[in-house]
Formats: structure tokens, sequence, C-alpha cells
DNA sequence: TATGAATGAGCCTTCATTCAT
DNA sequence: AATGAATGAAGGCTCATTCAT
């Protein structure tokens, strides 16, 4: 009984997506998310190789549509301050939306851990730094070398958790996490 | 580890702690635990009923051992800012050498989720928050209903995060993560 | 191979063989099967009606092709010794050339036992012993009233199990083999 | 509901030997063997790390069981006409009998192609071979390098296919044999 | 009370087969 | 007639849980 179907790729993708939001990589099964797409098991192989890089495809593709409007944004001939608050009220819009799961990445249990996950988690931490990057940083922290990338993490930690928690406060939550975030910055922001 | 002395609970106790830590609550079995506590898998099963119950009761109780020892800091007759300082190092200390396992709980997959869930992260809260007790807000968020719990989440998911990423480092942890806190608090701190 | 130049079912067919001869039955899918023929999965069942169906067919069209290279010789006015002797030599060519599947078809696991099996395997032993007809048998086997059919089987297994372990040394084999044949005949061979 | 069981290893062990040997490696599955053990599926994994493991543990033990004997057989004070005879019919009652898989482990496609099966075809080879060792090869064939290892192929595969084909037939099936050996064998015997 | 063998539901993955195009 | 996406049953294996000893 095969049916020639619109969209399948899309429609796993979504699927998939939200059920590795909602219950994280091991809670979710082939047949959850086959189901949700309205497909047989069978079908998801056809455009998947296995679980894991499903998981990993879902998590890189949507951090890269992510991307592409973000370095929109960056390109943007706006000040500091405006753009800063763009790109996070941007990456809050696409965390809480499009569900791009977030940089827990590395405490996905049961992932295979290979070369994939590291190189997703080392393009998401360069594309956010973009971010920061003609922000300029307090003298107190210059020398801390870890600092850029420690930004990076609380801001998509912490948005994460905002989001999770109190998704109707959108600008609570992001004037919650801005004040945090500008205490490492220089006076201008 | 004086491991023979220990009565078999105990033994349990902290096998699990250790492994849940390491890997994982789905990548933990039943077996593991049991041979790192040097029992017979039956034998788990006289002390919790499942390993669901076996998660959350560790979970519960190495909230538990570090409330107790937070007590004590904030009954000390001391100013705030100490309190405050000696209380984040505490909870860094705990995270990191006890494995108290984070505030994550809301996210550790494949755990039932029901009242006990709920219970445990209410009651952390609860704890946390009084660390935050004395301390005056500054009147931009006063009118934020969940300040104290953002407070409470920011400080142990980022603390989580912090020691994950660079474990060796308390100091700078410790700094970068007062610095992101304080600027919700009056000047006093 | 002018592989183009064949139709679809000689294709299929080739393929087939191939694959079966390297693989073995179960090992091979009708994917792979499809991928060598250069066509579509589909299109195999416009020929055949299943794997089952595809394997005797090969098999049976294998054995047909040897069969008329036997016919051929068997009907040359030559002594028999020379006829056993070509007939084996046409045989071991065969098996190891065109790899017309051995006789263990009995043992080909996965192939469903039915009617089919039983023919092409009547066939063969039937078509194999008019190698062995003319020629007179030692009285003390007389009485054993599968002889001939025992001597067909073990030209069939011995010839595939010595090309399979030597198969560079057609000469040697072939004279091992005729050497443990021929005891069972009349001097004159 | 566990229950202790009486020689579950045993029991595992035959029906899997059974079952291997009626429908071959890819034919049988887990739950077969299981269902003829009258066992759990997963009570097969306490014993046997997974099937391809199962299946060459089987192989193993059979033929030692047989070589035990074997080597009985072979230490005795009997001339070499003798122990040929009674170590072909040893052969072809352990075959028969207690159904010992035959050499053609090298054609178990499916099988994980590594070290233990070699090393388990040789030792069948080395031992098969001791059969032999004794008996003086006609000039003929002592150029033959592998005439050793073709008569102890002969010997099992032939063996193999006449207890498949004429399962009542001991006597006749092993003058057959014997007679097609014994002519690259000077005369003595 | 402690043991660990036994259980079997459940998961990932494969692949022969179908059928809309 | 040819295509190949879709199907879903089936297989190997894991592991939380049970219970006879």
């Amino acid at each position: 009984m095969p049916k020639l179907m619109l969209n399948i790729e899309e429609r796993i993708f979504l699927s998939a997506k939200e059920l590795f939001n909602e219950k994280g990589y091991e809670q979710v099964n082939m047949k959850d998310i086959s189901n949700r797409a309205s497909i047989a098991v069978g079908t998801l192989y056809n455009y998947f190789s296995n679980k894991n890089d499903l998981y990993l495809s879902v998590l890189e593709n949507s951090w890269n549509l992510t991307f592409k409007k973000l370095d929109k944004i960056l390109d943007k001939d706006i000040d500091e301050k405006e753009k800063l608050e763009t790109s996070v009220s941007l990456i809050y819009d696409e965390i809480l939306y499009r569900r791009c799961m977030g940089i827990q990445v590395r405490k996905v249990k049961g992932l295979k851990a290979d070369k994939s996950i590291e190189n997703i988690e080392r393009k998401i931490k360069k594309n956010i730094k973009m971010i920061f990057i003609d922000i300029k940083i307090k003298k107190q922290f210059e020398d801390d070398q870890n600092l850029l990338d420690k930004l990076v993490y609380t801001l998509l930690i912490n948005l994460t958790m905002l989001i999770d928690l109190y998704p109707e406060d959108k600008e609570k939550n992001i004037e919650y996490l801005l004040k945090g975030l500008v205490v490492y910055f220089e006076q201008t922001i």
C-alpha cells in the first residue's frame, strides 16, 4: 500500500524535532516519529540512515536555518545595542517556535559520540559568538580566555530555561537575560 | 572508600548517584548499579521499588544533604555579601564533588513525570531561594513575579554548565557567575 | 560485458546469478539485484513473482544451459573414457565460470521448500546421470540401488568443494576427483 | 515468572544444534531456539552473547566431543585398516546422531567471518587429518600438496551427503565412501 | 534477607513486496 | 512497462522486573 506522499522529509523532520524536544533522544523511538509523521517506520530509513543520524540532522539543520537569519541581522548597519537585542530576540523565537534543540547536545547521552556532535557544537559556538564579536568586554574579564564561550553558553542555556519555564513572557524573559549579560560588557551597551 | 563498612542501602545510594551522574538516567541500568554496589540486582528491589524511584530518592537525598549544609551557612551571623558568596561556593562544590544532580530534573528524559518530580523541584527551588531571601532586588525587577525563581534556575543551571565546561577553574567560574547575578540586586552587594 | 545490449530479463538473470553465487540466497537482497541490473526493484517483479522464484529460475536456467552443452558431449562419437573426462571438465568449468549453482540446493536455507526445488533437483540428477549411463559398474556395487545417484552427488559436491578450495588447480582437482570416481567402474576406464 | 531450570545451557545447546542443522544459520531465529528450549529469549543471552557466538559455540563444542572419541580410536593398538574403518564409522555416527554440523562452515553466509571460524575449521582439519596420518599415499598423488586436506573434505562432505540422502543405509554408505577413499592409498588398505 | 536466573515487552533496523505515478 | 517510495512484519538484542531458592 505505498502512496506517494508530499513533503515526507519535511514531515519526518518536524515530527522528529518536536518529539526530540518534548521527550529527549532516548525517550523517542522511531515508531513514535513515524506515527507522528503518519508514515511507516521503514520510510524513515529511506531518508535517514538511523536514529542517531536523524537526531544529528535535525539538530544541525535547525541550527543552520537559525544561523542564516542571524547572519542577516549581524550584517545590518545598526548599532551594537540594537544588534544584540535583535539577535537575542531572534534566538529566543527560534528556540521557542522552531524548537531548534538547545546547546545541551553535549548532554545527550545515548547519542553515539562521534565527530559529528563535536562539529555541530563547535559550529553553534562559532556562530553564536558572532553576536558578541564587536562588543567590548569589561577590563575585569579580559583575562578570562573562555569568556566568549561562557557568554554563548549562558545565552543559550538560560534562554532555553526561561522559555521552558515562562513561555508566555518573552519580554520579561529577554529583559532578565540581557541584564545578566551586559554586565560583562563596557558601558556603551 | 570504606565500601565494606557501608550498609547496603548506602552502597546502593552511592553507586546509583555516581552512575547517574556519570552517564545519565537512561544509560545506567540496574545491573550496573548492583555491580558497583557489590550486591545482587534483586536486592536493589528490597530497597527501592523501581529504577524511577531509585533515581528520585538519590536525587532528593543528595539535595537534602546540600540543604542541611546550606542552612548552616544561612544561619550564620555574617553579612549578605559573604552569605551569598559562601552559599554559591558551597553549591559549586556540591555539584562538583558530591554530584548532586542538577536542576535539569525536569529534563531527565525517561523519568516518569509524576508528582514526585514536581515535589522535588519545588523543594529545591524553595531551599535555594533562601540564598536570595534577604537580598534587596533592584526596583527595575520588582514587578517580575518570577524573578526569584529565575535567579535560582540561573544559579543552578549556570553552575552546572560552568563546572561541566571548565572543571578546573572554580574561582573564575564563580566570579563570572556572581557578576551575572548581582546585577539584579541593589547596590549593597 | 555488453550490459546495455542485454534485455531486461537477461540482465536480471545475470545479476541475480552473480550475486547469489557470490553471497548466497539470504545475503542477497532484491535491491542488490536490481542495482546490479540497473533497473528498479519494481521491475524485478514484472519478470519474477518473488525472490524465491527468481532464485529457482536462475538455478534451473543455469543448469539447462549446462545440460545443453553436456548433451552435445554425450552425443559425440568418442569412447567412454574420453566422454567421462570431457563431461567432468565441462561441469568443472560450468561451476567455475558460469557459477551454475551447485547441487546444494537442498541446503539453500531460506528457500521455501516446495515442489519446484524437488523438480530441479530431480532434473539435475537425471541429466548428470547420463554421464555414467553407459559405464559399467563394478559387480561389487551392483546391488546398491542408489549408486548412480551417489555418483552424481559425489561428482557435483566434490567438484564444488575442490573449486572452492583450490580454484587455481583444475588439472589436479580433476585428476583427484576422477580417481575417486573410477573406482566404482569396471576396469575399462 | 522466573523459574530455576535444569540444564538450561544443555537445552539451549541441543535446541540450537538441532535447529541449525535442520534449517541453517539464517533460517533459525533466536525465538525459535528459545521456544524449542522452552525458555525466554532473554535467557539465551545469559548463556551466549549473540547468535553468532551461539552458533560457533555449538559447532566447536560438537566437534570437540567428536575429537575426544576419535582420539581414543586413534590411540588404540589396531591395524590401519581397522583404524580407518572405525574412525569413519564414528564420524558417520557423530554426524548422524549428534548432528555435529558439517565442514560447510565455510559456506555459512551471514556468519560474521572472524578468526573464530577459521580457527574452528583449522581445528577440524587438523583432527580429522589424524585419521590418514599413518596411511601411505599412492606415489601418484605424492606431489599433491593438498591431498590430505582434500581427503578430509571429501570424507566429511560425502558423509554428510550420504547421511542426508540415505539415512537408513549406514553400511552401504560407508562401503561406498571407503571405496572412494582407499583409491588414494597404497595397497595395504 | 540476599541472590541472580528467567522473563518478555520493547526498540532499532532490514528488506521483500506493493502500487501510484 | 518501468519506477522507486512506502509499507510493515520480523529479527537480534536489551534490560527492568520478578521470584524460587
